[in-house]
DNA sequence: GCTCACCGAGCGGAACTCGATCATGGGAGT
DNA sequence: ACTCCCATGATCGAGTTCCGCTCGGTGAGC
């Protein structure tokens, strides 16, 4: 999973993956069964072993199955990309309710907790970034960092400071660098190397600072 | 190709990729013919569509010739991998020599400079960097961050700065950075966003620059 | 002429299809 | 309300196609 894939796409809304719509009840719980399976087969055998038949025998189900809901292999993966950073962004809101921060340095804070959780306990999570680079070819949208510019206007509403091109593309930045950072992070530790995650806040905090001025930090 | 790369294994030694070492002339311009191939189809199918059938047609060559060279169809994308890294560091080291940097700035400059210039020329350079995170198996080396630590070593001589671990580990980050923003600035535009590109410059500077303190800004 | 390089039909396995079969749930009939 | 019926969605899995890879035979270098 990357940080980058928040500049994908309408947020909360996640993309068309599946061949056709289930209808009856069964069928979303067979989904998303389906999406469990792959993320720990992902897991398990890394990101280019893994096989639909694999997928398929994990979650139960058959061949058959999988394809009923997904064109091909990598669809599939495409889609449990999308449901994790569902589950990033339902995390984040959560937080960010819960802690309610005072000052924009505290809301990238809890996003960072938050990834970082995710990386712990998220089958399939720590291995799934590295798709991501490859131009997603759905939908030409040129709208790159809609979700920066919403989170722009989150800092905007909230903390009462000027948003604008330059905040979106600041926050676009700082998101790429810490994504970067985290995934170093956890490149060779499953818990994730403290140094590289505290470095991550770090550079993140002072490079949004020098945005806002040194006053804010 | 990633930055990070930089740091796995030897520098200026490729990896023993091919099956068998090659004794007669014309098959050392056969393998070079099949990483030009594999580049190419890399860029023109993306890096999982890619088959070993394309890569044999591409280059004029039989499957058979692939496999005579390369155990099977990743070790290809390796072979690339390495190949690219090594063409980097020589235009990186080629560049070092001719600009002669009195400061440790414009070395990064130049290593900012030469990996921008391949990933506009280099066919494959905007891809092939989806490979690297997962694990490479090879070799369970811990000494990761080795060319950081050379690196280290090459401002500790060039620049009479003071290196050791906590240098390593800056540089190590730095270029982590660095490697997302260009990615970024390439994601959508082959010939790179310049606006990233420069922030990439800014950011990676300003973040050395804090490590030494701000007189050498 | 001896070895290295090359070829490409063929093998095995994984991706993917499709018609048969089962399950569901909305509504007709009571 | 309650049951039962059946149109339609969901599932299955044997079969097809495609792709990674092997290997014995043929041609080119030294």
């Amino acid at each position: 999973m990357s940080l980058s894939d928040l500049f994908d796409g309408d947020p909360f809304v996640p993309a068309q993956q599946a061949r056709i719509e289930p209808i009856q009840q069964r069928s979303t719980a067979r989904l998303s069964g389906l999406l469990d399976a792959a993320a720990i087969v992902v897991d398990e055998v890394g990101f280019d072993r893994i096989t639909t038949a694999m997928v398929a025998e994990r979650a139960g189900a058959s061949i058959g199955t999988v394809y009923r809901y997904y064109p091909d292999r990598v669809a599939v993966l495409q889609a449990l990309r999308e449901r994790t950073v569902l589950r990033f962004r339902n995390r984040f809101a959560e937080q960010l309710k819960t802690s309610a921060p005072k000052h924009w340095s505290e809301a990238v804070d809890v996003a960072i907790t938050a990834f970082v959780d995710l990386y712990r306990s998220e089958p399939g999570f720590r291995i799934m970034h590295f798709s991501d680079r490859q131009g997603v070819p759905v939908a030409e949208d040129p709208d790159t960092g809609y979700f920066a510019r919403r989170v722009a206007g989150m800092m905007v509403e909230a903390f009462g400071l000027h948003g604008g091109d330059e905040l979106s593309f600041r926050l676009e930045v700082a998101v790429e660098m810490g994504d970067s950072i985290l995934s170093r992070a956890f490149r060779s530790d499953p818990q994730g190397d403290e140094r590289f995650i505290e470095e991550c806040r770090a550079v993140t905090h002072d490079y949004l600072a020098g945005y806002y001025g040194p006053s804010v930090r």
